[in-house]
Order: C-alpha cells, then structure tokens, then sequence
DNA sequence: TGTCCGATTGGT
DNA sequence: CCAATCGGACAG
C-alpha cells in the first residue's frame, strides 16, 4: 500500500458546473479555500485558494470582455460558468481564471494566489525555487507552478485534469476585500472592492495598503 | 500591415 | 524603478 505523505493533501470530488453559475463578485469569495487541482502526466498538483478577484463584464471597465468585447481570446468567457479562461500576457506569462454567471454573460474569476497542497516538489520543479511562499504567490506563478497554459484554454473544470474541490471553509470575518491589483487603466472600476483574500495568509500576492473584512467598511 | 501595450515577474 | 517578450486589439 503506497504511503500517502499527511503534508500533501488529496482532492475530493470535482466541484459541479452549478457551484461556478453565479455572478463573479460573488463567485470569488467563495472559491477562497476550495482547492485548484491540475493532473499531468507528470502528477498531481494542487494548492489552496488564498487569493482571486473579481471581473464583472461589459460593464466592468477593468475586465478584458468590457464592452461586450467578444474576439477569440475573450471567447471562453462567453461560454458556460465552470470553465477556464486563460490568457497570456507579457509575451511570456499565463494568468487562469474560472468562468462565472452564464452563457453570453462574459463574467470571470482571477486566481491570483494558492498555498501549495500537493505535489510540492513537482511544483518547485517548474517554478525553479524550493521556497513554498514563492510558488503561487502570484496569478504567472500559480499557472507555471501546475503547468497551467493555454492548452487548458476553455477547457471545463469539472473533470479529472483540471478542477477545484472542497477543502477548507472561512468565515466571512476570515476574509479580505481590496480594489484589484494592476487595474489602473481602468477608471469608473479602478477602486472597486474586488479583490479577495484570506486575512493573514502569507501566501497573498501582496499586501494592499488599505482593505476591510468582507462586509465591513474599509 | 504597423504600432501600442499589458489582470506579471524578477532583478537593479 | 526597469527590462523581458510577444500575441491581441485596433487604427489605417
């Protein structure tokens, strides 16, 4: 009988397609805790949501789909809630978002940060460092960290390659708001509260200057 | 076809 | 603070 290491967790089922229908300010919180699951040939890997913003549609002057824009590489918002979006960006970095609300509402779910649950060594591996604060601590970090690219474009993640499950559960006084990182060209959302994370988690992307618990004023 | 630039990261 | 590095978006 193979023995299972206590410091690497092991996913439960997949989280359904019903989990991921609902808008994405109010998707985001909800993943915080769930864990994100990516099997290779290579092995498991996985990490706990710590970190994920929200982005809200045409209406949302910060998300890549604001105005209805609809080309090939916004397509995948466009389709059904609970599959991958994921772009690149800079020439050399891939960023993974979850699709949310439903078909023709082209709303998403950045993941920006995970703490590392599995496959920690396959992990350090590709990222080309043993620290575990600096695996996933970041949206570029996080695809590299369990090989997430554009070949998992538009793929659903409700199967056994790419998923999330269940894993831990906070409570709203657990849990952070900010306005999004790097959204500056943005200008009537740039401040919005859309960012969520797990109070003193230190695999946070970073540390905003200003935040408040959710529900709470900043 | 040409130009501009980014939902980032890592090193000065 | 700044460079890396390149496909998408858009103007012409």
């Amino acid at each position: 009988m193979k023995i299972q290491s206590s410091a690497e967790a092991c996913p439960g089922a997949a989280l359904n397609r019903a989990f991921f229908e609902t808008g994405a300010a109010e998707l985001a919180p909800r993943l915080l805790g769930k864990l994100l699951c990516h099997r290779t040939p290579e092995g498991l890997a996985a990490g706990m949501i710590v970190e994920a913003e929200a982005y809200c549609g045409p209406a949302d002057d910060a998300a890549h789909s604001f105005g209805g824009r609809r080309t090939a590489r916004t397509e995948a918002m466009f389709g059904p809630a609970g599959r991958a979006y994921v772009f690149r960006i800079y020439g050399m970095h891939c960023c993974f978002n979850v699709v949310a609300a439903r078909e023709g509402e082209p709303q998403a779910v950045l993941i920006r940060a995970l703490e590392p649950a599995a496959g920690l060594a396959l992990m350090a591996a590709r990222r080309g460092t043993e620290e575990p604060l600096q695996l996933c601590s970041g949206p570029g970090k996080l695809c590299r960290a369990l090989d997430i690219g554009m070949a998992q474009y538009g793929l659903a993640l409700c199967g056994s390659e790419l998923f999330l499950a269940d894993f831990r559960d906070f409570s709203p006084a657990e849990i952070c708001v900010s306005p999004r990182v790097n959204v500056d060209y943005a200008e009537a959302w740039r401040d919005t509260p859309l960012r969520f994370f797990l109070k003193d988690s230190p695999y946070v992307s970073r540390v905003p200057r200003r935040y408040g618990a959710l529900g709470t004023l900043g």
